[in-house]
DNA sequence: CGCTGATCGTTAGCTTGCTATCGATTTGGA
DNA sequence: TCCAAATCGATAGCAAGCTAACGATCAGCG
């Protein structure tokens, strides 16, 4: 039963790994380039709001984004209007690397869900799905009395 | 396509959170408790050993020993028949934790699986299972032409 | 018997996640 | 108008993963 827990750990550490490489090549690190996904969408967004759509905290984009910064990837500008936000704007470097990003995750999944059936891959989808909207509606975790402490 | 990855790497990430939650209870964190459910079983492991067991690296095992150490869960002992070797002993502490963490477990197994049919519980597994060989098996990543940098 | 190479654990330093806290700025009410 | 509260990014510090490099010990060959 607990077996299921160990191979989406697994499978999700695998996958990783593999992203981390192949994105590496591209000077793009795996978490980097999921901020990328949203920026080469919508440009200049506020490190909070990008947190929000990549359901991290800010403090994970704020890191990620100093990182970026460093690595020329993205700019900080403070916004005019509102002197507490900062908006982060792509390089064109950034931009230049949006193609063959995405067609490195493209081939990774296609790689990793090779063996399976269209089929399988929908159960997968849906049943992935099922767990997620189960993790995040009754949020509150199963509560064993773990009081004697 | 792309979206099983996000979906795997959601789900794994609300099971991690929830399962360190359930398990920081009992004053073990998740990461701790894979060395747990190791030694409980076999005690006196090496921090090689348990890195092969566990398929991660020697330093993150050492690492986390360390931690274990601090919060009193295991000691490191010489072996005295071959002084490179350092064997890790549970404290009673961490036998005592053993059936909490294992209940939390399996609640949280239960919990996160509770929506899902027999049937599509096995069609995860499978399918895991498939994903994972394929990640392992020819290793040797999708290499698109990352050469032009 | 001694030295060289292999085998361990450890350390250093990185990425990526988290929480808690701080500082600056903006906003809203008195 | 001005001060308190709210909001936002940044920082500090922790967990857990990784690679690379280091140091100690063992084994085997000369």
């Amino acid at each position: 039963m607990t077996e299921v827990l160990r191979l989406l750990t697994r499978a999700q550490k695998l996958l990783r790994a593999a992203a981390d490489e192949a994105m590496s090549r591209h000077g793009v690190r795996v978490g980097q380039n999921l901020v990328l996904e949203v920026l080469w969408e919508t440009d200049g967004l506020t490190p909070g709001e990008l947190a929000a759509r990549l359901q991290v905290t800010t403090p994970t984009v704020v890191n990620t984004a100093t990182r970026m910064e460093a690595a020329g990837l993205l700019v900080r500008r403070r916004d005019p209007a509102d002197g507490r936000l900062v908006r982060l704007h792509l390089t064109p470097k950034a931009r230049a690397a949006e193609q063959p990003i995405a067609e490195a995750r493209r081939l990774l999944a296609e790689h990793a869900t090779a063996t399976l059936t269209d089929e399988e891959r929908r159960h997968l989808h849906s049943a992935l799905k099922k767990i997620i909207e189960q993790m995040t509606a009754s949020a509150p975790p199963p509560g064993p009395g773990a009081d004697g402490d």
